[in-house]
DNA sequence: CGAACACTTGATGGACTTCAACCACGGTGG
DNA sequence: CCACCGTGGTTGAAGTCCATCAAGTGTTCG
């Protein structure tokens, strides 16, 4: 997938463009609130007043768009360096809400300093758009698919995903620790949780994967990347 | 510039807050260049270098994201008010594809000259982050139906969002004529296009519209919208 | 230790896809 | 003018994949 210089792989080249920030210089504009986070504590609620964005510092947080007639989407997972609430600038109220699936610590930043600081820094401004363009980027992946691979091939593609994600912050790519419940990523692949653990498996019997519970050991990158393409076989 | 208090339903509210943008201040700035659109013409091609904003005058275009395999998929359609090519700020090439679904006129606002316009007039800045951002909620609106709504209730869900984005432009919201074939319908909503087909067929029968190949009537519109949300009935 | 939760696996049914035929419309050219 | 064809849309029948229901295993934590 050329097509693009480089966020060849658009999933992953994500908003953690805000991962090299120059927190130092920003400090001189924000006053960064850090948070400690964890398991299951909602970073916000939806309807909740929006104030400010949260860079994560570490751990990982989801983020679940819901309805009112109670149906509920995870729209995405954040970890390191990715940026958190962007979904609801220009609202009074957060549009969705973020859950932490582990212990973490976010830093909050208040958006109205934020939107001043933009003023001062127009590297802060770029990157903040830029962040809020890949993350419609990232969506459209997503959707892209959902709407064209069978589960399997959902599964494989979160995966190679996950690995990808993991790579960039300087872990292993080869073998790490899914987050989250198979609940959350089926919710998050539109599929159920019964339909992830049997794609698991069939990773697994396929030998591109080795899966024990939360714990992935990719065995065969290629053949999972092929799985998480298109290809049938 | 209100930053919106409403935006309760954040798929109608979405980016045509740039369409009471104030184009002669712009152009002080801006070149504006004038582009008619025939059926069919692309206005540009995933790959293709990223140089301008697009904002549609009138017709109607749809977005495609590509895979490298083959597949597609539509992620949305754009028509007076909405701005094009967002999705691919902070790239080199774009990062998906435009096509005219019909005769239109669009404006290119090219991107350099709109990054020095942003500086000078922090309400073009605003307006065009609030695009992005309503632009991500958008996405995750359609995550949420796609991942939790059958294909009758997808139906329901866009004729939904289509008949109020025909009356925020100030047309009527009973009766129009979709400006896409249902091909491009079912490949936005993640079905085949024979199940829109029979989808369109049976909210006929439900009596919530009245369909005649592209030319709608809604003639049960709260019942169309309870279809909609998750309601069973 | 036991209860709650997460995950796996099996059996069944249903919703959507696939394949196929058919119809309606619009344009073209004989 | 109308036969002809291509495209888009509808409808039917069969097949597939995933959801659902259900049971059972493993893990964690009070």
């Amino acid at each position: 997938m050329n097509m693009q210089a480089e966020a060849t792989d658009t999933r992953t080249a994500h908003a953690a463009a805000f991962a090299d920030l120059d927190f130092d210089l920003l400090r001189r504009y924000v006053q960064v609130i850090r948070h400690k986070l964890t398991a299951d504590q909602y970073l916000y609620h939806a309807g909740q007043p929006f104030q400010a964005l949260y860079f994560v510092h570490s751990g990982c947080l989801k983020t679940v768009e819901l309805a009112d007639d109670g149906r509920d989407q995870v729209t995405g997972f954040r970890m390191r360096g990715d940026l958190l609430g962007i979904e609801s600038i220009g609202l009074r109220q957060h549009a969705c809400s973020a859950v932490a699936l582990e212990q973490g610590e976010v830093w909050e930043l208040p958006y109205p300093a934020m939107l001043t600081a933009c003023r001062e820094l127009p590297e802060l401004q770029a990157k903040l758009t830029a962040a809020l363009a890949e993350q419609i980027r990232q969506d459209h992946a997503w959707m892209l698919n959902v709407g064209t691979l069978n589960a399997e091939q959902r599964v494989a593609s979160f995966l190679v995903d996950v690995a990808a994600r993991y790579a960039r912050l300087g872990y292993s790519a080869r073998h790490f620790i899914l987050r989250m419940r198979r609940t959350d990523m089926a919710n998050f692949l539109a599929l159920k949780h019964e339909t992830v653990s049997r794609a698991m498996t069939r990773l697994d019997d396929l030998r591109l994967i080795a899966v024990e519970r939360r714990e992935v050991r990719v065995l065969d990158d290629a053949g999972l990347r092929r799985m998480a393409a298109g290809c049938a076989s």
